[in-house]
DNA sequence: GGCCGTCGAACTGCATGCAATTGAGGCGCT
DNA sequence: AGCGCCTCAATTGCATGCAGTTCGACGGCC
């Protein structure tokens, strides 16, 4: 509906952003898995451009910490550690503190329109399925940074919010994030009425709950497979290699 | 003198990243200034890579807000707005409370040591150039936050605090920043000490009083020249265009 | 003299080609 | 059967070439 075209910097072109926004899509919405391949061709070829765009749209998503880029090697869908997770959850509290600080009591009418109109489309996807869910609860989150009007917070509370996205992907169980969707009711509410502090505070237990409902300890059992599980052990320095070990199948 | 080969993240290969530093560094030291022009061609062949690569940098450093890229335009030094620069700062100031609070405490001996080394060199730097005390000031905040362990973490503060330094070229008066490394060595004596309280309002009272040193007002005088004062005049919707202005000498 | 239109050089957007590296399967050896 | 080596297809790293666009300058016209 909104023309909300987004992002004005760091498109070189367009084709290079519209790989980059449904590779994050992808991501968000878990059709990708942390650790699916993204080799450049099949990009290239999904979205009929050559090697060189699909190459550079990898570069931007690894500046943005969704795909990981190692030398000779496929690129790959970021696999963030549970330290990781903990950290971004960590940056995403200060930063949305932030928003909500800059926008309490500020919200013109159609923002708060706009803003309800989001949540209750969250509601009414709370039958679909868990992708759409997650997605939408995110984009939530974006929509509130973007009537800062600030650029970088936009960035950065964008990115750092799929980061976190992405490590639901990993390390939480189903269903873990829809009752939140009263928290941004909530959060909606003290906006309007601008209580700075309150909303402030409703920002920060938000988040903090659902990071520690999703964020379910470093769980042995819970990693990928057993690489991941012997990831902490196999610390890579700068050029270090895993340690090798007899007979592992990847699980595909 | 410390192995720090920093992001191992979004470096495709290692030539791409030779030129976002050699490029990042040459900004913040404003050896290129805001609006600089950046050719690939031109970049490509001083640093003996094709255009290909030169171009991947630069995509690298719009990603992260050094540079601009316009469509079938000259890349340039990015010109931030005075609310960016604030903006940005704002940021800074609650990235870098996080990075103390996480630290409050926690150096190891080394650590301290390193950062006092580090302190004593901004003070030698004095009588030298102000680029390098400025340098040497933005590379003491990534010093810390490098030292939190927080990949996520080190990014934005880096990114943010470079920023900042972009916007100090365009923005504050000469010597600006010189004052500062009082506060430098206050916060790491408060570090050690542990206090978590203090050290956070030490960051933040730093942080806010260079910018308010730097920032001062928007200024009609102080922009860079005519395009840049009316800029604000002119929104640029996403293809929309600069209103057409009758003969403007661009300052070289 | 100043303004406008036209032209050319410069630059970007993108695809493709070639060399180098990887890792996966097959083969032989123990 | 298991383990290691070796070879080859798959994939990346990078440069170059061509087409389209922009910017600046020159020259004509008012």
């Amino acid at each position: 509906m909104a023309p909300r075209s987004a992002s004005k910097s760091a498109v070189p072109s367009d084709k290079v952003g519209v790989i980059c926004r449904a590779l994050r899509r992808a991501i968000i919405e878990q059709a990708l898995e942390p650790g699916a391949k993204l080799p450049e061709d099949s990009l290239g070829e999904r979205f009929g451009v050559s090697r060189t765009i699909a190459r550079h749209a990898l570069g931007q998503l690894a500046a943005e910490g969704l795909v990981e880029l190692r030398r000779n090697r496929i690129a790959v869908v970021a696999t963030p550690s549970w330290q990781e997770a903990r950290d971004a959850f960590d940056i995403r509290i200060e930063l949305e503190r932030l928003v909500v600080r800059q926008l309490a009591g500020k919200l013109t009418k159609s923002q708060v329109a706009e803003l309800n109109a989001h949540v209750d489309a969250e509601d009414r996807a709370r039958d679909g399925s868990d992708a759409v869910s997650i997605r939408l609860a995110t984009e939530f989150h974006i929509l509130l940074a973007n009537m800062t009007n600030s650029p970088i917070l936009v960035r950065y509370v964008s990115e750092v919010a799929y980061r976190c996205c992405l490590t639901l992907s990993l390390y939480s169980r189903p269903h873990s994030s829809e009752c939140a969707i009263n928290e941004h009711r909530a959060i909606i509410a003290a906006l309007v009425k601008g209580d700075e502090a309150k909303v402030m505070s409703l920002m920060h237990s938000h988040l903090d709950s659902v990071a520690s409902r999703a964020l379910v300890a470093p769980a042995p059992q819970r990693g990928r497979d057993l690489l991941d599980i012997l990831a902490p052990y196999a610390e890579e320095g700068d050029g270090g290699r895993v340690v090798k070990l007899p007979k592992v199948v990847r699980a595909r």
